[in-house]
DNA sequence: AAGAAGTCCTGGGCGC
DNA sequence: TGCGCCCAGGACTTCT
């Protein structure tokens, strides 16, 4: 599941290959993974389009082009974008191929074919499904422990729902979620506005500090995930929490426990993570 | 109006 | 053995 530190691993790793090709055309398998504009319109409109820079906002992830025409994707749960050659054999579920004025492809793939991929004017992505009410990125410098404990105030839900609602902050998904909670000692139904100030700040570290540390370890690769090259990452190995039911906590050695919590499995420690 | 639930989709795992 | 049911989950839509 493509969060935060994989999306930004994809971006750094498409980062030392695609800037400054342009597109030659594109192959769509798929027709209902191109949001917007309709297919037709959309490989009409790529060709001859130069790729000038990536960025990420929250788990999506921006690709700038020439005209003013930025690129617009999430990988949703399954989605994987891919620099290759082009005598690779295509990959199953692949279902998009760009084609690039260097003979290279870069390849969507998606089992479960939820992502979407749109390409707009820049002057439209303010108001951008999505993309406008996303809630500041963790890295951001307007981020700040501050700010994130005058949010948390403001609202009345549990948790682990509000880590991942992607208005409040932007880039976490279900591992990550659990791995911050646990990270905090935060029971994920503990209600937000119930936190004491050392706890918000608790909670404000651990998002940065798990988020950098599984950036720095190219992300999680527990079923799908692999970054612009095609390799897996290695933070599954890292996890503490998410994944482990029944193996011991690495603090007080109960077993994880998978609980069910606003219809997502959730991972935790009960005796780490108070209520 | 904010929060909760339903929806999309497919391969794998499990039960009978 | 083999068929088929059900589950995973991000974010949008619909409901309360």
């Amino acid at each position: 599941m493509p969060e935060l530190p994989e999306v930004e691993t994809i971006k750094r790793t498409l980062e030392t290959k695609i800037p400054g090709l342009s597109f030659t055309g594109v192959e769509i398998f798929l027709p209902k993974i191109i949001k917007n504009p309709a297919p037709q319109e959309f490989s009409a409109r790529l060709p001859g389009k130069e790729i000038k820079k990536l960025e990420r906002k929250g788990k999506y992830l921006l690709i700038r082009l020439s005209e003013n025409l930025v690129l617009i994707i999430h990988l949703r749960m399954t989605g994987r974008l891919v620099y290759s050659l082009p005598d690779t054999p295509v990959a199953p579920h692949t279902h998009v191929i760009f084609h690039l004025n260097n003979g290279c492809q870069l390849r969507y793939g998606d089992l479960r074919q939820f992502g979407q991929i749109s390409l707009v004017p820049a002057s439209d992505l303010a108001s951008f499904p999505g993309l406008s009410s996303l809630g500041p990125d963790p890295f951001d410098p307007h981020f700040t422990r501050e700010f994130f404990k005058r949010e948390l105030k403001k609202r009345r839900t549990m948790l682990k729902p509000l880590l991942l609602d992607q208005s409040f902050v932007s880039g976490l998904g279900n591992i990550y979620a659990d791995e911050v909670l646990y990270r905090a000692r935060l029971h994920p139904r503990r209600q937000s506005h119930t936190l004491t100030p050392r706890e918000a700040s608790c909670l404000y570290r651990a998002i940065r500090e798990v988020l950098q540390e599984a950036i720095a370890n190219r992300g999680t690769s527990i079923r799908d995930y692999v970054d612009g090259n095609g390799n897996e990452g290695n933070y599954q190995n890292l996890l503490k929490v998410h994944d482990r039911e029944g193996e011991p906590c690495l603090k007080c050695g109960r077993p994880i426990v998978r609980a069910r919590l606003g219809g997502r499995g959730t991972y935790l420690c009960p005796h780490c993570q108070k209520s």
